[in-house]
DNA sequence: TTTTCTGCAAACGATTTGCATACAC
DNA sequence: GTGTATGCAAATCGTTTGCAGAAAA
């Protein structure tokens, strides 16, 4: 598990909270916490943070968890992610986005979600920001298909 | 409007249900017949298509429209895609995926969804099936960002 | 005739909200 | 002290399901 300072500190949280007007408190930086020591998992939904929270016999309600995950991606914090099975998964999002992206590719036989570390999508929203004028600040990509072990089965 | 042999006929339709075992029934063929009278729309989510056939004073059920929806979806027919405001929506699938992709542009402010008809991810698709062995059938790149009347704003 | 399909209403699960209290500032 | 945040429970909303009757094969 990696210490808070390497992804998100205290201070960084307090920072932000204040420079918009919220407040810091020790249920947001727990929540921010748990994503922070979990940065191997990626993707959790709130049940899998309120269930995280309630081993730890903590009092965080169910409310403030989806709370506190709305508020951290206003802030930037974490990314929603859906991959269409009905829960909204968050994940950190890592410093800088354009270094970082990854896609998601997700197998419609045993449902897993794969992360694939690459990017490659530059040209592609230079090409849409000239063509349509909008103006992109984050993508999101995802595969669907087979698995290597899955795709024999097909 | 497009007259329905032009995307998706109904003996299109009666064809794939039997290949599978389903029947043809009146219900499926009005919600199939909606969405190629409606493809200048694009994506529609059961409620919309439920409003139409409300409107056509038709005797459907709302649970028939879902049923339908999830269907059309495993014949391949259509193809359901999420926005991330809690409900799902559909899409023609046109005869070939590989040629007539199209990528979802969300504006962050005004939540327009602007449809970019442009694909240029068969060298990514190829990368990805080299390195982790993944069976690519379907790709969903959505970019998030400003559109052109309120990247000012923001 | 047999099986699948439909419509209705009830159930469901994820998320949101109202409210009184507790806490950060 | 003031305004925001919390926890709980109830409400909400999209979607699914059980069931009895209707319709396709």
């Amino acid at each position: 598990m990696s210490e808070n300072h390497q992804l998100f500190g205290v201070e960084d949280l307090r920072g932000k909270l204040s420079e918009r007007g919220y407040k810091m408190t020790p249920q947001r930086q727990e929540i921010l916490r748990i994503f922070v020591e979990h940065s191997d998992y990626h993707h959790m939904s709130a049940e899998d943070v309120y269930a995280i929270l309630q081993k730890r016999e903590s009092e965080i309600g169910l409310a403030t968890v989806y709370r506190a995950l709305d508020l951290l991606c206003e802030l930037g914090i974490l990314v929603k992610v859906e991959f269409g099975d009905g829960c909204a998964r968050y994940e950190l999002n890592t410093a800088d986005p354009k270094i970082h992206h990854h896609h998601h590719l997700i197998c419609l036989k045993c449902k897993k979600v794969i992360e694939f570390e690459d990017d490659l999508l530059d040209d592609l929203e230079a090409t849409i920001a000239k063509k349509s004028g909008f103006q992109i600040l984050n993508h999101e990509v995802k595969f669907f298909g087979y698995c290597k072990d899955c795709r024999g089965e097909a």
